[in-house]
DNA sequence: CAAATCTCAGCGGCACTGAAATTT
DNA sequence: CAAATTTCAGTGACGCTGAGATTT
């Protein structure tokens, strides 16, 4: 649907606004991903053990935004790629540990690049001064 | 998940933080609605035709962001609490003309009251100027 | 025993596709 | 006959819940 062509009623709505561009943005940075065989999960997953170093599952998914029962099977599948290790904490032995590998911190850096790209596509909009503006008020709205 | 425990690559990218806030947006504006008892699309639905006028059901999806096959379910809810009104196009019998009543207008307009307060506590952290600023510039980064 | 962790099976809302039936 | 419209059945991605197994 176009925006224009919407009712402004919900064309003055946020809340709606908000539902929009994320379709697309999905869209964008999902057939990036999918150009490496990866899911906008998994690049989560990368991002926050390259930032944060390693975690059990259920530290993982809490900063990656993902249910800890949705975090199993990404992991498994990035495992399998030899993205990242699993295995038993000797500490406590409830806990998996995972962590980057050097691959895996390949991988992200090529992901970012074509996830900038996709970034682009989406906000072509906007120049950089309103693009950081968004952003900057996106963060605020979301309390950071 | 909290916004400021995410990994940076993430916090920067207007992608990702366009999907944060419409999970809360929806829940919020879902939530107004089912006072109501009634659906976010229905909202769509009932904004649409009273500022647009009678329409086919096509056509009326279009202007909603909705999928022709999904207006059918919302239109048959619609239709039997005689907030709208659907009949047969005796210029085009394949079509259904579908109307907003009276008493779907002044349900639009207690709708309207209830979202607009879940509009407030969903950007609560957003003053006046930058919530225009906002819906000015996901409207541009929308194409309007 | 209670709590934490990983794992798996399944559910519900959602957007969509494909096809049948009717009409133009 | 081809195209448009409504309707229905079904699919797939997604986020989540609940329960079982293991360990602390």
């Amino acid at each position: 649907m176009d925006v224009e062509n919407a009712p402004e009623r919900l064309r003055r709505l946020p809340s709606w606004l908000l539902g929009q561009l994320p379709a697309e943005a999905r869209q964008e940075v999902g057939a990036a991903l999918a150009r490496h065989e990866l899911h906008r999960s998994q690049y989560a997953l990368l991002a926050s053990l390259e930032e944060f170093g390693p975690s059990s599952q259920a530290g993982l998914g809490e900063r990656s935004g993902l249910d800890r029962s949705d975090v199993v099977g990404w992991i498994d599948d990035l495992a399998a790629k030899e993205l990242i290790e699993r295995e038993r904490d000797p500490q406590d032995r409830r806990r998996n540990v995972v962590a980057i590998t050097p691959g895996g911190r390949m991988t992200l850096v090529q992901l970012e690049r074509d996830i900038d790209k996709a970034q682009d596509r989406l906000l072509g909009r906007l120049g950089p001064a309103d693009r950081k503006t968004l952003i900057r008020l996106l963060r605020r709205a979301l309390g950071a």
